[in-house]
Order: C-alpha cells, then sequence, then structure tokens
DNA sequence: GTCTAATAGATTGACATCTAACGGTTAGAT
DNA sequence: ATCTAACCGTTAGATGTCAATCTATTAGAC
C-alpha cells in the first residue's frame, strides 16, 4: 500500500549527503584546501607515522586513491613520504610546516561547518540521528538481519 | 571543551550515504542496471515525454552530466531521444521496450532494497531522520541562520 | 527581414573514485 | 638457498561528476 509513495530514505540521505558534501567542500576550497586534502590531512596528523594502507582505510577510500592524492600533495609540498626503515614496503607519510599550517585553517574551517551545520539541532537530536544512520548501515552490511517488527514499518 | 569529541555529524552522513549508495549500486549492477541508470529510467517514466533539462533536474545531476547518461543508454537501446517538434531545441526521450523491462526489474530491486534499508526502523524514527536531513539541507544552504537555542546544542 | 538575446543540449577538460594488474619486499616453508 | 605466498604501494583504465564553453534554435526588437 505504501509502497513508493513517500520518498526512498536512501535516496533523501544520498541527496542530503550530497548536498552537506558539496558545502563542505566549497568551505574547504575557499580556504585553499578540499575535502580530500582535507580527509588525508586530519587522518596522517591524528596518527604518527601512519603508513598509506591505514590512512587508506581510515579516510575510506581504496590505496589507489590516496596514493592519487598522496601525489598532488607531495608536489604541492605538504606531506613527505619516505621509506619505513624496519619495513622497506611501507611507506611514512609526515605533514611538512606547510602542511601543518594547512591542517590548522582547515581545522578551523571544519569546527565552524559542523557548528553551523548543528545549528537548531538538540544534542538528542544529532544521537538519534547517528543511531538511525548506524542502523542503515547494518542493514546494507549485515545480510542476515532477522530484525523485530516494529509494527509500523513497510 | 566538546570540540572534535565526537564525530561530526557530517562525517557520519557522508560515511554512511557512501555505504548506502555503495550497496545500492552494487544491488542495480546485479541486474543489470546501476545506480545512475535507474535514476534516469525512474525520473523518465515518472514523466511524459520529458525534456533533458527537466530530467536532470528531477534526477539532481547536472546536464552534462545527463547527457553523458543519455549517450550510453541510447547506445544500448535503452532510451531514445527525438527533437520536440514544436520546439526542435528540446530532446523528447522515451523508454524503448528494452528500457520499460529493465525499469521493471530495477524497481523491484529497489523496492525490495528500501525494505531491507528500513528493516527494524519504525516508521516514527524515519520521520525523524527525515526531518533531521531537511534540517541539516537546510543549515548549509540557507545562508542567515536565526535558531532558536535548543538549550543543548554545542 | 535581419540582429540580438535567451534557451536547450552537447562538448571539453578537470577531478575523485574504483577495480584490476603489476613490481618490489618480506616472511615462511622446504 | 630457493620458492611460494602474502603484503604494500603504484600504474592503467574506466566511471561519474562538475564547471565552462560551444552550437543550434527560438523569440523579440527594430
Amino acid at each position: 500500500m505504501f509502497e513508493l509513495a513517500s520518498t526512498p530514505i536512501g535516496l533523501d540521505l544520498a541527496q542530503t549527503a550530497k548536498i552537506v558534501r558539496r558545502a563542505f567542500d566549497d568551505a574547504m576550497v575557499a580556504k585553499g584546501g578540499s575535502l580530500p586534502v582535507w580527509s588525508v590531512l586530519i587522518s596522517v596528523k591524528s596518527r604518527q607515522f601512519g603508513h598509506q594502507r591505514e590512512l587508506a582505510e581510515s579516510v575510506g577510500i581504496q590505496g589507489a586513491t590516496l596514493t592519487h592524492h598522496l601525489n598532488a600533495m607531495e608536489a604541492d609540498g605538504l606531506v613527505t613520504r619516505r621509506r619505513d626503515p624496519a619495513n622497506r614496503r611501507k611507506h611514512l607519510v609526515e605533514l611538512t610546516p606547510s602542511g601543518e599550517a594547512l591542517f590548522l585553517r582547515l581545522r578551523d574551517t571544519a569546527i565552524a561547518f559542523d557548528r553551523q551545520l548543528r545549528a537548531g539541532l538538540a544534542l538528542g537530536e544529532i544521537d538519534a540521528a547517528r543511531s538511525i544512520l548506524a542502523r542503515l548501515r547494518a542493514n546494507v552490511g549485515g545480510e542476515s538481519l532477522e530484525v523485530q517488527e516494529s509494527g509500523a514499518d513497510q
């Protein structure tokens, strides 16, 4: 009966994420960065001497994509790569002073953006949203879902 | 004090959307389509004789991107394009029988996916999430936001 | 009737991302 | 010692997206 009468939640999710992502990227670009550059910076910064596989996983992209960004960022003087002496397969990624400076600038932007994004939303609402997002992830990630019918869905 | 202690909601949103989008696309590919193909199909199907600008807007992509997909879909025999006799600038996009068949197949997949995605979520929860997503969009879209402090945010 | 402005798509060039295939490195087995 | 398998990062090719620009068509002004 309800079928697709209302917008599928997945579509709503995708469109919202697209809009928010775009806005965030615009804000980053205005400060001399970009969303992927910020992702890599914060990921490198939050661990010391991370190697690329870890970084890629933490950013949520494939290793090949990270290689791509690191090439550009290295060319821009934001990061350095050197071999791990203990295991020469690994590349250790570090921020240059220039990378540090950009990190600090973008961090302020990210914090301001987050504040703007939460405007008018109570903490409880944020938590509720977070909980639902987690369940959406679980619903597509886990295969077998024996869910208790909530009496109101579909 | 709280700063970035918890994951920014925007990051949570982006990651969830990425996971869900990927899962949806996989499901579509398994049935011989893809997410963008499905988007175009449902958009063409839901209006009769839409022209490209309308279609692009409804799908939420740029005209250039739509042109790209229509080229591929036309080559695959899923849609036809012909000039509007009344206004020869416009292209009228229609589904071929093959396109209709794919639409039906993908529609079943999309409905099943939506059901899976909502598993275990009460209607009220879905609505709550939808409301929050709408406010996130408003928070990045609208510039001046005179919000009433909810007493608990930040 | 021609000019100009506006409109509809198409094209081009640039990213970010993915998968698949490859080359160098290490560890373990024999 | 050498062989094999696993691991790490890179390269190559494809897809999806966008902004900026171009071409064709239409409508309005004169």
